[in-house]
DNA sequence: TGTGACACTTAGGATCACGCTA
DNA sequence: TAGCGTGATCCTAAGTGTCACA
């Protein structure tokens, strides 16, 4: 990153946009726009359905129409728009950056102490330092309330004379003590545009190398066993583990693989597999199988030798030094070969993913940290030490020519600090958002078409969170589409509809090939626009045909500083939870009453953002089994509320103690049922509303933890109940710097 | 100004591990 | 104690957005 490039990403965390008057009207709007929201989205409950289809047979005739209506649109006609390349990426230049003095192994840390005392907030000692209530009360308030006035005007702390003695924190740590988790949000973060000073890791784990079949498992071609060659018995084997996959039963899929597959026979199997369909890999396949089961049935002592070893594996490869702190990596295993998965209508589903060797792997780290080594006899391709970038170890992957990352987990400093900007991002486009929509509202009058279009697209991006629509090579990805490259056969007009005015209709393929399917009344500004922007064009050709997301990222650019369509998605979906959260949420709920509220907020986000999942294959039969249990803990409850009355009847005869401490017990005993029927109930209904939304992404994704962390607090709610321990670990720096106060 | 390369976030499905129940 | 169901975790595809360069 330039020095220009910190100062503007120093300039946006700091907020500059003036926006606070718009503050009180903001919430009262907000709601508004979610009222409006809700009532237009009820009718998205279709799933998945055959529209794929629909695009496939549509997609040879249209191919045609949509180059030319491309090339009109960048390059009026003139012809000059180039068609893309292949889409695979040339290999990466080689960059080796120069040392610059900054970087240092923890095994030269006592030869660079005096560095560190003199720029100590680059180089922290492990250990957390010990902080009063009251300080940490108004750090707390601080970071609530401005995180970026707190990021300009911060200077590097002075340590105490006791910090200075002992770097790890001013105490020793006691044996069996476990290590203290490291509070990255208190402390100074790199300002001169780099990620880390330094960076050591053990490079990557590589999938275990083939093995060949045993003799007895037979592949047969035509009816009759045939021995394959390593390398063809590789890629079969592949295709053999999907059988049961409904991919196999694709014909781009077996078309794609078979390709690939010939590719690696040799030339003798080549002539002779000439067709896919005559092929019987079952036996390959039950081999699989039984080896998978064979592993669930392993005894108690190999079971875990095994996940001792796993974990011997975490330990060494699975964590890095960076900046004096160790730090758990995301995924340090590379991707194993296979049959590529793409989703949706994926044109390249079946390819065969190449096994990535030493020789493919770039590996990043300090030049003077202990750099990882490639197995023995091999080399990597390349070792470079690029601390403007987070990733530790890359390739390119021969599908779609894309590069591949090996990245620290969500837990880490460096991730959490990007994570904790983004909704600080969010935040403050809060305080405009008003701006914005009073002027997009003001566009959608504009003489100027282009300005209509991105006046009309970002109405759609703010009011129904979709995504940006950025460009996508065709023939290499699945059709699918966001906001900027919407078509017009995604959309449909109706005048009146259900009793409603100007509704829009949207049926599309989003993200994943996940059905966006919505109907909604627009303002009929909007309306007349879309009628506009639809005349003398084709169901194939783009509705926004002035605009794409680089024009529209721009104009947000302008609008507020670090502003991108993506944020009006975190905005929304934050701004959506805290709302449903304060109107779902009453004092007089139990807490797993409370819980399933925090869940409808959550729900209400993941239907926004279109969130789907395909329904749990054991969905029925589970919630079949709940409903007994429900049905048993009512006969149960019933027959304690009888047992109860007799013995109150009982004891108004016997008039003695004995009876009277059974009237008690009965008492309790109907209590505790009620309690657990109606925890029961609840769970049924959560699970039924859930069924086919994923609460997940918006949670890990789209809202600010501290809403929710601020929420527990205020009801008493453990964390535990709405994080699991992953969760705890990625939003630890939101569970220690949100009180129960905070706004979003 | 368009384009490709690159870096990074977001996403759903697959698989694993663990606790509950019969 | 085996079998099952479920939540947690892993995996990797598929997006977004920025930058340099022609």
């Amino acid at each position: 990153m330039s020095g220009d490039h910190a100062h503007k990403r120093h300039q946006m965390e700091s907020g500059s946009v003036d926006c606070n008057s718009h503050k009180h009207k903001d919430k009262y709007k907000d709601k508004e726009h979610q009222r409006e929201r809700d009532n237009s989205k009820n009718g998205n409950s279709e799933h998945r359905s055959s529209s794929e289809k629909k695009h496939r047979e549509k997609e040879k005739e249209q191919l045609k129409h949509k180059e030319k209506r491309k090339e009109e649109k960048f390059h009026g006609s003139d012809g000059k728009y180039r068609d893309k390349e292949n889409g695979f990426a040339s290999p990466p230049s080689i960059k080796v950056e120069e040392d610059n003095g900054y970087y240092h192994s923890i095994k030269h840390e006592k030869s660079l102490k005096r560095e560190r005392d003199e720029d100590e907030y680059k180089h922290k000692p492990k250990k957390v330092k010990v902080e009063n209530e009251n300080k940490v009360k108004k750090r707390r308030q601080e970071d609530d309330s401005d995180y970026e006035e707190r990021e300009e005007t911060r200077k590097p702390k002075k340590r105490t004379k006791e910090e200075k003695k002992d770097t790890t924190g001013g105490r020793k740590k006691a044996k069996n003590e476990p290590e203290e988790k490291w509070k990255w949000w208190e402390e100074e973060r790199h300002t001169d545009g780099s990620k880390w000073k330094f960076l050591e890791h053990k490079g990557p784990v590589f999938p275990p190398p083939y093995e060949p079949l045993p003799g007895h498992i037979r592949f047969y071609y035509d009816g009759k066993a045939m021995k394959l060659s390593p390398g063809a018995e590789e890629v079969a084997t592949f295709y053999a583990k999907m059988l049961d996959h409904e991919y196999t039963t694709k014909d781009i899929f077996r078309k794609n693989f078979f390709k690939d597959w010939r590719k690696e026979m040799t030339s003798e199997e080549k002539s002779k597999i000439t067709e896919l369909k005559k092929c019987d890999f079952t036996e390959m396949h039950e081999y699989f199988k039984a080896q998978s089961e064979a592993r669930k049935q392993m005894s108690k002592e190999e079971k875990r030798k095994t996940k001792e070893e796993n974990e011997r594996i975490l330990q060494e490869y699975g964590f890095c030094v960076m900046d004096n702190h160790r730090e758990r990596i995301g995924n340090f295993r590379i991707e194993p070969p296979g049959l590529f998965r793409g989703r949706g209508d994926h044109p390249k589903m079946g390819k065969l993913k190449r096994r990535i060797r030493p020789e493919d792997i770039i590996i990043n780290c300090s030049k003077d940290s202990a750099h990882p080594r490639p197995p023995p006899g091999t080399r990597w391709k390349e070792v470079r030490h690029d601390n403007k970038v987070t990733w530790l170890v890359s390739w390119t992957e021969n599908i779609q020519g894309s590069i591949k990352y090996i990245m620290l987990n969500p837990s880490s400093r460096i991730k959490g600090e990007k994570d904790w900007q983004k909704y600080e991002t969010a935040r403050r486009l809060k305080k405009c958002v008003e701006r914005i929509r009073a002027q997009y509202r003001e566009d959608w009058r504009s003489k100027e078409m282009r300005i209509r279009q991105r006046a009309v697209a970002l109405y759609f991006i703010d009011k129904l969170a979709l995504r940006a629509g950025n460009e996508k090579d065709e023939g290499e990805t699945a059709d699918t589409v966001g906001c900027c490259s919407l078509r017009v056969e995604h959309i449909r007009l109706y005048p009146q509809l259900e009793r409603q005015d100007f509704v829009v209709e949207f049926d599309f393929l989003g993200k994943d090939s996940i059905r966006y399917y919505n109907k909604i009344p627009v303002e009929k500004r909007v309306f007349k626009n879309l009628q506009l922007f639809l005349e003398n064009k084709q169901s194939e050709d783009d509705l926004f045909d002035r605009l794409n997301t680089s024009i529209l990222n721009k104009h947000l650019q302008e609008l507020m500083d670090g502003l991108t369509a993506k944020v009006f998605r975190t905005y929304n979906a934050s701004i959506t939870l805290q709302q449903q959260l304060k109107e779902l949420t009453s004092p007089d709920e139990n807490i797993p009453e409370k819980i399933l509220s925090y869940n409808r907020a959550n729900r209400a986000v993941a239907l926004l953002c279109n969130h789907q999942r395909a329904p749990p294959k054991t969905f029925e039969k589970s919630m079949q089994n709940l409903q007994i249990k429900i049905d048993e803990k009512k006969k149960q409850l019933s027959a304690a509320k009888k047992e109860h009355k007799a013995a109150k009847a009982d004891a108004r005869t016997l008039r003695d103690e004995k009876s009277k401490k059974a009237v008690e017990m009965k008492k309790k005993a109907v209590e505790r049922i009620s309690e657990q029927l109606m925890k029961l109930e609840v769970q049924a209904t959560d699970r039924e509303e859930n069924k086919q939304i994923a609460l997940g992404t918006s949670k890990l994704n789209y809202l600010d933890p501290r809403i929710s962390v601020a929420w527990c607090k205020k009801w008493t709610v453990s964390i535990e109940k709405i994080y699991n321990k992953t969760q705890r670990e990625k939003f630890a720096w939101a569970i220690d710097m949100a009180d129960d106060d905070f706004e979003f």
